[in-house]
DNA sequence: TGAAATGTTGGGGCG
DNA sequence: ACGCCCCAACATTTC
């Protein structure tokens, strides 16, 4: 109800959940009441554009939380356009004298948000912002010399070392909402306005079988991981066949949990008696969430992430960008039957096996020799868990550019690598389903099947399936040549 | 959070 | 019985 009294603004960002959510933790202990704002901006300069897995799932994560806001009498106002201005204006207009968020960590979206601040504290109003995304900010990790890390073990040392992270924040009780008044001069927008979702074609079928973008379904895949697959996952999350990993990435990725609550579950499943998953298991898990953030400390000192090779004589590098070929590995038709399983899966559901990405990610950027920003692009287009750090971070992690990369001459065999994580090839089965018949000796290398085996199974290569677009023992070595090149002294 | 090439060892076939 | 060769099997190094 609009009381006389003044509002306080929640601006929701990459936070789409009230549990554990700093921003609205704030403004609710004002006892003020709320207005929660989502801002769908295409226009300040800098942003990245989501891609379009992640414009199906920000439609169905926006959808849910108006739908949260509304059982505690409330809802979200969504508005478009750029960011300063619209904060601006409604708090202008609403008279608010508080605005709350949670911090984002790529460099446009900081600078957007330094100057919101500064603008609005030149009004008068105040305005703060929080921690709601990693378990310890970018800069609050450095090394002996003050600097940031470059390598993750020691990165990942240091922030165990400051101890156990916070507790996460209850789920909320009780909300006031302020009414915003019918006359808004800024003009708000139906979620169905912002066109979020695919229409003609619509490729999200696959994506909606497999997703629910929402606080509560995160949450349940939380409960369900802890509960059934973190015993076995220092092994089980190598295998692209077995549901094993927690595929919690999207939820992370549009703040529909957080680390912080993530790490408390996984620790308390492990407490004695509590789960057999053992201490290894435990801390594998733990290791991913460092991962993450890791990337984001990368991305915080080099805003560049997803653009500049961390390591600079990677620009000498002589990739090949043959459209052709990008062409065959994005629809899952290179002939390597685990790499087009991975692309597949990608292209079917918005989200891949981590094993299988970096098996297709090493073929992308060292058998065909294409620049792995023409692969961070694709994967930023199709994963529902795009992410500005950790898909940037991995990709040049995977292509040897980054600080604490893989070193180049690690190239996968992504015949050895499915014999090894995918034995029975079921995943290839289930993905490329023209090799289902094949027996397991021969899935990961068709070429190498009798003519009889071929046959039986009803492959024709070349024609059902493709032959393999470039021969591994070659593109190993071609790879491993042009490496040589920006290598030498 | 590899794979291939090269080196070493030891058992068994065989003259 | 012995030396020689072959070649798994494993270890090391190289990319």
């Amino acid at each position: 109800m609009g009381t006389s009294a003044p509002p306080a603004i929640v601006w929701f960002r990459d936070d789409l959940r009230l549990a554990d959510n700093p921003a609205l933790h704030a403004a609710m202990s004002s006892k003020q009441s709320l207005i929660c704002l989502y801002v769908y901006d295409e226009e300040s300069e800098g942003l990245r554009a989501l891609g379009g897995a992640a414009k199906w799932w920000l439609h169905g994560a926006l959808f849910a939380l108006d739908e949260a806001l509304a059982k505690k009498g409330g809802g979200l106002t969504i508005l478009r356009g750029a960011s300063a201005s619209i904060i601006e204006a409604v708090a202008e207009e609403t008279g608010a004298s508080a605005v709350y968020w949670n911090r984002r960590y790529d460099e446009a979206g900081r600078v957007i948000d330094t100057k919101i601040k500064a603008s609005l504290k030149a009004r008068g109003i105040l305005a703060e912002s929080f921690n709601a995304a990693l378990l310890h900010e970018p800069w609050s990790i450095a090394n002996k010399a003050k600097a940031p890390f470059r390598v993750f073990s020691a990165f990942w040392r240091e922030a165990r070392g400051q101890g156990e992270p916070d507790a996460p924040l209850p789920v909320p009780g009780k909300l006031s909402f302020y009414a915003l008044p019918k006359m808004l001069h800024v003009k708000t927008s139906a979620l169905a306005d912002l066109k979020l979702e695919p229409e003609k074609p619509d490729w999200a079928g696959g994506l909606r079988a497999n997703w629910v973008p929402s606080e509560k379904a995160a949450q349940a895949a939380l409960a369900h991981f802890v509960k059934t697959e973190l015993k076995g996952y220092a092994l089980g999350r190598d295998r692209p066949d077995q549901v094993s990993t927690s595929r919690l990435s999207p939820y992370l990725r549009f703040g529909h949990i957080s680390p912080r609550q993530i790490w408390q579950t996984a620790r308390n499943a492990v407490a004695p008696g509590m789960s057999e998953a053992s201490e290894k298991d435990l801390e594998k898990f733990l290791a991913e969430i460092g991962w993450r953030e890791f990337s984001y400390h990368l991305l915080y000192y080099n805003p560049d992430l997803a653009r500049e090779n961390l390591q600079p004589r990677f620009d000498a590098m002589p990739w090949i960008n043959d459209t052709k070929s990008l062409q065959t590995w994005q629809r899952g038709l290179t002939g390597y039957p685990v790499v087009d399983a991975g692309m597949r899966q990608l292209w079917m559901t918005g989200w891949m096996h981590n094993r299988v990405r970096m098996i297709a990610a090493s073929f992308l950027s060292k058998h065909l020799l294409i620049d792995w920003r023409r692969g961070e692009d694709w994967f930023w287009d199709t994963l529902v868990d795009a992410d500005p750090a950790s898909n940037a971070a991995s990709w040049q992690w995977v292509a040897g550019s980054g600080a604490d990369a893989a070193p180049y001459f690690r190239i996968f065999n992504p015949t050895l690598q499915g014999e090894k994580f995918d034995p029975d090839g079921a995943y290839v089965k289930h993905w490329v389903p023209e090799l289902a018949k094949l027996p397991a000796s021969v899935i990961h290398k068709p070429w190498k099947a009798t003519a009889g085996q071929l046959a039986g199974a009803g492959v024709e290569l070349g024609k059902t399936y493709p032959q393999p677009v470039v021969d591994h023992d070659a593109a190993r070595k071609r790879a491993l040549e042009s490496f040589k090149t920006i290598n030498e002294k």
